[in-house]
RNA sequence: CGCGGGGUAGAGCAGCCUGGUAGCUCGCAAGGCUCAUAACCUUGAGGUCGUUGGUUCAAAUCCAACCCCCGCAACCA
């Protein structure tokens, strides 16, 4: 097939976004860009999930009617989505009434036709001061650790979701990669987990309890929990309310971006959902891992949280998107600091690309030279664009730029041996030297387009003017 | 016996699946160059591959045991 249907995780419009979001968005977008312009058809999705419990106490926090909090929240994700260029196709919102609440309604219905939601008593550990359900681990010495009171047992009336029933078939399905779980290191996890079985899980809450959400259809005392809520976008968003041609032609996803965190819901709910609906499952899941700051996790706590609008506001988005790309491997924990921040835009951004594009730049200017074709390069070129498809299908997305890398180091080496500042401008060599590292430097250009769009763009215009550029001014 | 990730040059990492001269980036040293953002190019120094034992002609790589570090409550991907 050529079409490329890519979503993200909806971030939960809880918080403000931080650089771990930014990190999926543009994994996603790098995917979305680069089938673009080989020719498939791409549709990107991304959006916000805005419904829940801690929302609306959040919002109550905030003395703010929930719709207005996640409004503000939103809004900060999509400039964070706008300044990062994110080349999405769609944004949807789960408190949209009119285009996602019809596809999660539809959904549910399909899983009680075929006869997977039933009723069941849940009974649990109410906490007052949490107005709401605890867990073993939350309790102290049998006290609520927060607010050292006794949780009461509550019994209450739920929709279950009988999960049970998909476990064996989502573990062959995973097995034999009809769901690529990608890297294996997590195909494994989920597969582990599977072989245990799953069960049944809770999918209603009563109204009462929670009124921020979407109504089960045809019961006005009992609202969606969070699974058929929010996991349903990556469908409503398409049209599944209507089954339309939008729907069939995008329909199963090819390519899920997911943090490390959320696999279960991804890997084992959702397929199990879809499964019971009469759906395809999507094709492949790439499971991220998380940023750290130090050797230590991020936290608002500690304040070692590094902010992305402060970091596009000062070095630009496309130093950003290169530095996620580049240093954080893209399937497993990465490191953000300043100091590391630094030394890979220096050393790459700066004194790599920056500079080669510069030195050529300026030779160029001395003689009305344009691009000619240098054989040596246009073979390397072609043998990086191959690699590059491999590694993109394989989410390697660290390597291809590394490859890219090699392309500069290449013209370094080219100016180097040919020493054309000691040749007259006007010579024919001279101009042939030059024309041919325009040429690879047009070419590195077009490569780089996907990762850092902005840049490309540079390249490809001051090329055409003829005029010298700083792309990155080198950090002091 | 909870689960998972990791321990390879001063730092950060790749290699391990499919054993066979230990590689990359940064940093450091020497030389070259002067077109360029004190940038670029070349060469070099630096490693008992966590420990111990096993398999093998051969182990960073396979097997076993052990030691150490980091995640697995919340904000949060």
């Amino acid at each position: 097939m050529n079409k490329f249907f890519v979503t993200t995780s909806i971030p939960y419009a809880n918080a403000p976004p931080h650089i771990g979001h930014a990190l999926e968005f543009v994994q996603a977008d790098v995917l979305a860009r680069y089938w673009r312009s080989a020719g498939k058809k791409v549709f990107f999705l991304t959006g916000a999930d805005e419904h829940g419990v801690k929302i609306a106490r959040s919002a109550q926090k905030a003395g703010v009617t929930p719709g207005k909090f996640v409004n503000k929240n939103t809004a900060e994700f999509k400039k964070l989505i706008r300044l990062l260029a994110i080349s999405n196709d769609d944004f949807i919102r789960t408190t949209d009434k009119k285009r996602h609440w019809p596809g999660a309604q539809k959904l549910w219905l399909r899983l009680i036709e075929a006869g997977d939601i039933y009723k069941k008593n849940y009974k649990g550990l109410y906490c007052v001061g949490h107005e709401a359900f605890v867990t073993e681990k939350d309790l102290a010495g049998g006290v609520c650790a927060i607010h050292k009171s006794k949780p009461e047992v509550i019994e209450e009336e739920n929709y279950f979701f009988r999960l049970s029933k998909y476990s064996k078939i989502i573990e062959s399905r995973i097995k034999n990669n009809e769901l690529r779980i990608i890297p294996a290191s997590r195909k494994n996890e989920i597969l582990s987990l599977l072989k245990q079985g799953l069960e049944d899980i809770s999918f209603s809450r009563p109204s009462k309890d929670l009124s921020w959400g979407i109504p089960v259809p045809g019961d006005k005392t009992h609202t969606m929990y969070v699974w058929c809520d929010a996991l349903s976008n990556y469908i409503t968003a398409i049209d599944y309310a209507e089954e339309n041609d939008k729907f069939k032609k995008w329909w199963p996803a090819d390519a899920q971006i997911i943090g490390k965190d959320i696999l279960r819901f991804h890997a084992a709910i959702w397929p199990g959902m879809l499964l019971s609906a009469g759906l395809p499952l999507p094709k492949e899941i790439f499971v991220h891992g998380f940023i750290t700051a130090g050797g230590e996790k991020m936290s608002k706590t500690i304040g070692n949280v590094a902010d992305p609008f402060g970091i596009i506001k000062k070095y630009g988005a496309d130093a950003l998107r290169y530095y996620l790309l580049r240093e954080i491997p893209p399937a497993g924990d990465g490191e953000f600091t300043d100091e590391k921040f630094n030394e890979r835009y220096n050393a790459d951004l700066a004194k790599g690309l920056g500079n080669l594009f510069s030195r050529v730049l300026t030779l160029a200017q001395k003689g009305k030279i344009s691009p000619i074709e240098n054989p040596k390069f246009a073979l390397e070129i072609k043998k990086t664009e191959k690699i590059l498809k491999q590694l993109m299908i394989d989410f390697k997305f660290n390597e291809a730029l590394e490859k890219i890398w090699r392309l500069i180091a290449l013209g370094d080496k080219y100016i180097d041996a040919k020493k054309p500042w000691s040749l007259d401008p006007n010579s024919k060599e001279f101009k042939k030297i030059i024309g041919e590292l325009l040429s690879l430097i047009a070419a590195i250009g077009k490569l780089l387009a996907p990762f850092l769009p902005e840049t490309a763009g540079k390249i490809s215009k001051h090329i055409a003017g003829g005029k010298i550029a700083t792309l990155f001014p080198r950090l002091k």
